[in-house]
DNA sequence: GTAATGACGGCTA
DNA sequence: ATAGCCGCCATTA
């Protein structure tokens, strides 16, 4: 695997690890902080090679606060219940108070 | 090399 | 306000 894409995977990596606990961010919302509001599948598609490495992929969401890539994860509701473990209620896979656990890049980091 | 897909988002009708 | 369609960038078939 050569890192070529790793400049925007990294950047989506740097921004999902750097979420803080107890919250969550969109793919477009990352997106948009790297410049790519209009590539938030790419976001996505990054959060693919995430997996085994240290991005909480689970906090990351889409748009409507669904948890769109939860069934990317091992089992069924791992997502869910790794983010109730955090704080953050959720109800089938769609999360509460989504707006309140929304977390911003652009204007929180 | 071309076509289709994908953990989404925004725009248009 | 709601529904549907298109676009983005990269990977895979």
């Amino acid at each position: 695997m050569q890192p070529e894409t790793l400049s925007f995977f990294d950047k989506v990596y740097d921004v999902a690890k750097q979420v803080p606990m107890g919250r969550v961010t969109s793919y477009g919302a990352i997106a948009k902080y790297l410049g790519a509001a209009k590539s938030a599948r790419m976001v996505g598609y990054a959060m693919n090679g995430s997996h085994g490495k240290d991005v909480p992929a689970h906090r990351v969401v889409n748009r409507k606060g669904l948890l769109t890539g939860k069934h990317h994860f091992e089992g069924t509701n791992l997502m869910q219940q790794l983010l109730e473990n955090e704080g953050v209620e959720v109800i089938e896979n769609q999360v509460q108070n989504f707006e309140k656990v929304f977390w911003d890049p652009s204007k929180e980091l």
